[in-house]
DNA sequence: TATATTGTTATTCATTTGTATAACAGTGGG
DNA sequence: CCCACTGTTATACAAATGAATAACAATATA
């Protein structure tokens, strides 16, 4: 029998691949699921691999969530950073991004909390979950201090943090049972929702945060998809 | 070797047995750590019951899922009916319920994130999520209401229910970061910061919820362990 | 081109896991 | 008191799993 034939990979796309496939895995079939032989077939290699690159499989499961946070918290960032204008345009772009694609995600919130189930148990997972949150804060905090500052409301770290941590809790809920899309209401209703419910939590006037346009589809087209 | 004593137990009994094990277990060791074996040595029993009780593991798994599901919004409704007082007060005692212990629960925040992240690849899981999804509305829904109409808002169906989906993505949040409690901020801060945040996200005048009194102590104490 | 390096495959192994079945023991009816 | 019934234990078994190792091949280096 002869061997498969079979591409060598640099050390950083051989683990990214690795981790996608895992991550791949455990979104459709929980981490119960996740086993070094679908891993390793989802990714189009050899058992062997996982030993070679990550020493054992508890390994290659804990980088694969630290890769998955990282990637959430980038696109969260990026989110804030896509647009111009003034606070009140980025804050709302902010929320604006995350009650659509591709933040809100089935798939995301699958895997989110399926490791979350994890964090109390592994010192590890509540390691990077409390990095996450803590960036995912900061990110509000300085989104939603000059906000305050151009309304003449208080606008003290202790004041932003506190807002920080209730809008958080917004966005997480309505992130959450967003995604999975349970089909009590339609989802196209989400981001305005978030927006007027921003709007009241920090105390805004009416249409500070809702009549920020959504962006349009060519903006965005034009702005990612540049010829090469 | 002389067989192990062994009690017999109702059928309601015995199966409440096997699931709370089951939890234990996911909630210590998530669903992959969830064996039969473990389970059972959890409940004291050999592995054959499972087998007589719940036919497979998995039926005993997605059994356990509902009566969690049961527990949690069975707990969240008495926190709603626990209290006298007018619609602001049972509202506030609600929402500060649900910032405190019992409700605030490392372990429950974890079974309830571990089997999340089942909802999507299976279609049990999902109708389970989606009805106590409804119920945890329809509760926000009917306290909601009154509130806002002894204020002179608008309290429409429809009015209703987008406040009641944001309040309920508000307090999902904060009460899952609250839970895992990553140690950002002091978890005693959550139920004024909470009432606080939904006084706001209602558009009632401030004070409207914060300023109903937390319970005492005792009161609790008195009605809850009452000798026997 | 010759050779060392190491990424990758193929295979093996001990253990764990879910399920099945037979034997035992507690319970209630005649 | 005997006996049928069934809750429960004990044991067996095939499949799946994580880990380990040896053989092989693609690439780099000289």
């Amino acid at each position: 029998m002869s061997r498969k034939a079979f591409q060598r990979l640099t050390l950083d796309d051989r683990r990214r691949s690795l981790m996608e496939a895992t991550l791949a895995c455990v979104a459709r079939d929980g981490l119960h699921g996740a086993t070094v032989r679908r891993i390793t077939e989802q990714a189009g290699v050899t058992v062997g691999l996982v030993r070679h690159y990550f020493g054992s499989k508890d390994e290659l499961i804990k980088n694969a969530y630290a890769y998955l946070i990282g990637q959430l918290t980038s696109q969260a960032s990026e989110s804030s950073r896509q647009y111009e204008g003034g606070p009140a345009v980025q804050l709302g772009h902010f929320l604006r991004a995350n009650m659509t694609r591709p933040n809100l995600s089935e798939r995301n919130v699958s895997l989110w909390a399926t490791f979350i189930g994890r964090v109390r148990s592994d010192t590890y997972f509540a390691d990077i979950h409390r990095e996450g949150y803590r960036e995912f804060l900061t990110v509000l905090e300085t989104l939603i201090e000059p906000v305050l500052a151009a309304h003449g409301l208080g606008h003290g770290a202790a004041a932003c943090k506190r807002h920080a941590i209730a809008l958080n809790g917004l966005i997480d809920g309505l992130w959450m049972e967003g995604s999975l899309n349970s089909g009590l209401y339609n989802q196209a209703m989400l981001p305005e929702l978030a927006l007027e419910a921003g709007e009241r939590l920090l105390g805004l006037p009416a249409g500070a945060l809702s009549q920020v346009p959504a962006p349009h589809e060519e903006q965005r087209l034009t702005s990612c998809a540049m010829p090469e």
